[in-house]
DNA sequence: ATAGATGCAAAATGTTTGCAGTGGC
DNA sequence: GCCACTGCAAACATTTTGCATCTAT
């Protein structure tokens, strides 16, 4: 089994006492959390975190691949004029959304145990990958918006 | 055919100047433009459009059905501790995340138009709707995050 | 006439950054 | 000892709000 060090460690992070709470709270949580989520619960154990810490610390474990963000496409809200059924394809460096067809999208099916959930109002599909424009852009570092569009 | 006008007041708003405009520059959008970008292409017809009717508006807009939010999971940024594949049921109301299974997730493929896009990371399925806690209380207004976990 | 919409300015919220100091390796 | 990491405070970006005024119906 892997310490909480062990895992900081594989991914090529010092595994700082604030680091191995706050992945020991990621870890055991079964909510999603917010960053500020995190914070509160991480303060009970550690009650001098601060706040940005544990923001560049999810994100630095975020981008070794040790939790995933869930994905909240950009900074900003973005509209879409076509309320007929498409998907996305999402560029996780510029952000920049693309419509698209996913085979079998039109096929998905949510299961009796999810109705329990709540109410079912759309499916939605995401593919997620990286832009042809940043493959060929070593940097995409501006702002998906200030970039030239389409 | 309908007009901009027919649109706004079929959605039960008031066809105002900025309305109009803003509506135009959505539905002839093809990149899934934020509330700034809006704005700003707005200005070149109506100069004097300010940028909190562009959100007021295209809020209203989505609420009424008339354009469609794309999905960005709430007002902040959320963390997942796993890695494996599964699929989330997002309440649109208190943006609660929960795991869930969608049938047929599993076989979904990109088509080859797809990978001119860009390169592929991983199809995420959302499913939207409105949860159990939310139906059962009239006015779920809190803060997602202040609400009892779970 | 009036309910609803706008513009302005200010606040709230969530996130990032610069910098000096600390601590893991 | 070095360099990555932390805490603090301040900056930043996005979105929301209060209020007086205006306007579509």
């Amino acid at each position: 089994m892997d310490t909480l060090r062990d895992i900081c460690r594989r991914a090529g992070l010092k595994a700082t006492h604030q680091r191995l709470e706050i992945l020991r709270e990621m870890l055991q949580a079964k909510d999603h959390p917010s960053a500020e989520q995190i914070h509160q619960r991480v303060l009970r154990r550690l009650p001098t975190v601060s706040l940005d810490t544990v923001y560049r610390t999810l994100a630095a474990f975020d981008q070794h691949g040790v939790i995933a963000r869930v994905f909240s496409s950009a900074s900003c809200v973005r509209y879409d004029p076509a309320p007929e059924r498409h998907d996305h394809f999402v560029c996780v460096k510029c952000n920049r959304i693309m419509d698209c067809r996913v085979s079998g999208a039109g096929r998905l099916r949510v299961p009796a145990t999810v109705r329990t959930m709540g109410t079912v109002e759309r499916i939605q599909v995401e593919v997620r990958g990286v832009c042809i424009r940043c493959l060929n852009r070593a940097r995409g570092r501006r702002r998906w918006w200030k970039q030239t569009p389409e």
